[in-house]
DNA sequence: TATTGTTATACTCTATAACTATA
DNA sequence: TATAGTTATAGAGTATAACAATA
């Protein structure tokens, strides 16, 4: 009954306790950080953490972004982005129009309002971040924890083709 | 001891860009792990991620909560964990009754098929997590990143004072 | 045929406030 | 008065499927 994986190099160890504990205090971490990080967002912005995503994402690219490269890692269905993008528009912090090298897509563009709420709520943004997640931590933690969290990063939007590509039947 | 740094004698520097990365990578790629999980759990045991953490909860503990206890940093409100407490119960997962030693608490306790169910999908979890978390991972690196969020979540709740206490400022 | 985006709809989840009961 | 829990309800958000238009 040794279900000995042949496709990983590592022996079997199926998670060892330590990895556990690990697993559920960065997810526990994160949920307390997400739900204090919302609060300021929605105080000082009155947007949600998603919202702030993609914005931020507009604020920092170089210019509009489709659709579908806005969605990417953010929002998990093509309908969310949708629904999201429709707030925003409503709010007047982004603007949707045609775009010229493909009719089927729409491109997104953060409008000034849109970059100045950006501006807005980034200083309280970073500040909670700082007090709640870098306070206990030293400079090398932080650049572990950033080169760490990376990798991970990188590991998995490596794995599905797309994010907001629907589960399609196609035989290879 | 939870403070590495004296309280908040740093000078201003609202937070480097290489913490700002850090942070940036750490939500994204927890975004992405608690998106995958959530699939995991619903398709294998059908449930939610909140509710397999106050199964677990349950689970790893050595007996029943009250619901408060059972809520804390999981559930930030009330009237949220009475809905999930009411949804798992209506499953069979757990049960509720009353606490010998207060009349207002409610002791949940975790049925047969709730720890039945908890053992079920907790393979699968732990692959997940082992094949997005760890894999990318050196042993050298779950062990510093199990110490930095650990010192991360114990800081964070250190700081509210209860979870599920509602904000009470008597304005008059 | 596949991809981009929208719409309609149903559903899950959360939070606020009012309420009861006990400490 | 403060705390533990429930209820009612409203609102935000998500996902699925059907749809239209373009590649």
């Amino acid at each position: 009954m040794t279900d000995t994986h042949s496709d990983d190099v590592r022996p079997v160890q199926p998670l060892q306790p330590e990895q556990l504990g690990t697993y559920f205090a960065l997810m526990e971490a994160v949920s307390l950080l997400q739900h204090q990080v919302e609060q300021q967002l929605r105080a000082e912005g009155d947007i949600s953490y998603v919202q702030f995503q993609l914005l931020a994402r507009l604020a920092h690219g170089p210019g509009p972004l489709t659709m579908t490269d806005l969605a990417d890692g953010v929002v998990y269905s093509r309908s969310g982005l949708t629904y999201q993008a429709g707030l925003l528009e409503k709010a007047g912090l982004i603007t949707r129009g045609p775009a010229p090298d493909d009719d089927r897509a729409t491109l997104v563009t953060l409008t000034g309002a849109g970059r100045a709420l950006v501006a807005r709520v980034l200083p309280g943004h970073v500040e909670v971040s700082r007090r709640l997640l870098f306070d206990p931590l030293t400079d090398d933690d932080v650049r572990h924890l950033g080169d760490i969290m990376t990798r991970v990063r990188d590991h998995m939007r490596a794995r599905p083709p797309r994010s907001a590509a629907p589960r399609k039947r196609q035989r290879s």
